[in-house]
DNA sequence: GCCAACGTTGGC
DNA sequence: GCCAACGTTGGC
């Protein structure tokens, strides 16, 4: 199993929208690299839920329920969506600038790679970041 | 609201 | 195929 990380700006889509949806179309990704990411996404991997801009955390937690197909806002067969459902919403989200002080962090393509998208994430990091949502 | 970083587009 | 111009993202 493989594990991600999307980001979403809370303005277009928040994570208190995917707790209502309880799950929903992940798409509108127009970059070469988050889609690629995407399209390696299989059912069951877990994708934490980044919030940019405004609280700048990692706010829950989702499964992938559906692998990438082509991107349903589209007729542009370039690009792909998959299908998330709501796992978790963390009590404590930790924010960017716990994210960049945390030892074993600190290659995370979150900084390193500030404007993608959609991201692999390492079991190691994972672990990481669970237990600062603890 | 500003601006740096970076991806994309299009002219040559 | 290079690179300047432009648009967008996202942290501050």
């Amino acid at each position: 199993m493989a594990y991600w990380l999307v980001k979403s700006d809370p303005d277009s889509y928040s994570i208190s929208d995917l707790q209502k949806d309880i799950s929903t179309v992940w798409d509108g990704v127009r970059n070469y690299q988050a889609r690629n990411n995407m399209n390696k996404m299989k059912k069951g991997d877990l994708v934490l839920v980044y919030h940019s801009n405004k609280e700048k955390a990692i706010m829950g937690l989702a499964k992938v329920i559906k692998e990438a197909r082509q991107d349903p806002t589209t007729d542009d067969e370039r690009w792909t969506a998959v299908d998330l459902k709501l796992e978790k919403v963390f009590n404590k989200q930790p924010d960017l600038a716990l994210i960049k002080k945390t030892k074993g962090l600190e290659d995370i393509a979150l900084i390193k790679q500030s404007r993608l998208s959609v991201m692999p994430i390492t079991k190691k990091e994972y672990d990481i970041i669970m237990k600062l949502t603890k």
